[in-house]
DNA sequence: GCTAGAAATGTGATATTATAACCTTTCATA
DNA sequence: TATGAAAGGTTATAATATCACATTTCTAGC
């Protein structure tokens, strides 16, 4: 994976949108299920922000977009977009994002929060694994899944504390 | 911090609980609060388990030993020792744990939570400090709190799959 | 095309986790 | 023993998540 960065307020957008949409297509067809009309919406409503979106927040979004949908159709298909890997839940947050990259599926993934603005950017920084095995080792536990974020600052809004939002 | 461990089902739990309610007047001598009785009963029923109880397994408990407690008294008081660092929040799991150690605050703490009997054991595993530091430097993100949970099987579980606490 | 089974979604109710607003009690200290 | 701050009580409600069951949509096989 490539250095975590936090996009850029003014980067191409529309970019990570379709390409985020695109690459659904392609994961449900090498995952085995399907990307149904509502498990796209619920995606690009995601993958229409980099912030970290609870799931009341999607189902508001949708319904602003003119789209009726109850928490549980939301919920299910989140789950399925999770099972894919089109979409993370971060914990600390109780809230979900869109991937915009492609994962080494034998790496945990480090995610990196803003308080002021809700970004998300995700690192799979090296050495971490490491660190995290030996830790599992020495415990001699049987890892099975890991969670990991931060919270802290962008670097687009460590300069202007105090604002929200880019 | 020592190796991270998982209690053997059978050690001297009653010292690790008085351990912890001693631990917790010092703590709040130094904090300056109060170690107050709502608070040393809620403290009490995380201290009795190793597992991570949510807030209204507290209340249940609290309950069952004569005491009925409103949900906001429970989560002010964890609130409290949260602040004081005698509990920490399992965030994956929406729950609660004693702490069973002091900790070197400039470190962020590892959980590794036991799927089969919910027993967590902390770890300061050495080099996560490290790794976390490059990906917050890599991103240009200005760390305020991590979030660190392994999931899987305690040493004890892992060899009996199936069963539900030790 | 038609149809049986599987997968996905809809509908309505409800469970679980957490907090708001406001009032009363407890406690340190002067 | 008055006083103010901290802690806790009471009631209501917000925010997050799931259950149970009916209906619709899709896929295969005929
Ligand atoms: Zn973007
Ligand atoms: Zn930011
Ligand atoms: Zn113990
Ligand atoms: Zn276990």
């Amino acid at each position: 994976m490539a250095k975590p960065r936090f996009p850029a307020p003014d980067h191409d957008h529309q970019a990570c949108l379709s390409a985020s949409l695109e690459r659904a297509e392609s994961a449900y067809v090498e995952a085995g299920g399907r990307l149904t009309e509502l498990r796209a919406s619920v995606l690009r409503e995601l993958a229409a922000s980099h912030q970290a979106l609870g799931a009341y927040d999607v189902i508001q979004r949708l319904s602003a977009a003119g789209r009726r949908v109850a928490p549980i159709s939301v919920y299910r298909a989140l789950d399925s977009l999770l099972e894919v890997g089109l979409v993370h839940r971060i914990e600390s947050r109780n809230a979900f994002i869109a991937c915009h990259e492609a994962h080494d599926e034998s790496r945990p993934i480090l995610f990196l929060v803003c308080d002021a603005c809700g970004t998300v950017a995700e690192s799979g920084e090296e050495g971490l694994n490491e660190a995290l095995g030996n830790a599992a080792r020495n415990a001699k536990f049987t890892l099975d899944d890991t969670v990991l974020e931060m919270t802290g600052l962008c670097e687009h809004c460590a300069g202007r504390e105090g604002t929200r939002g880019h």
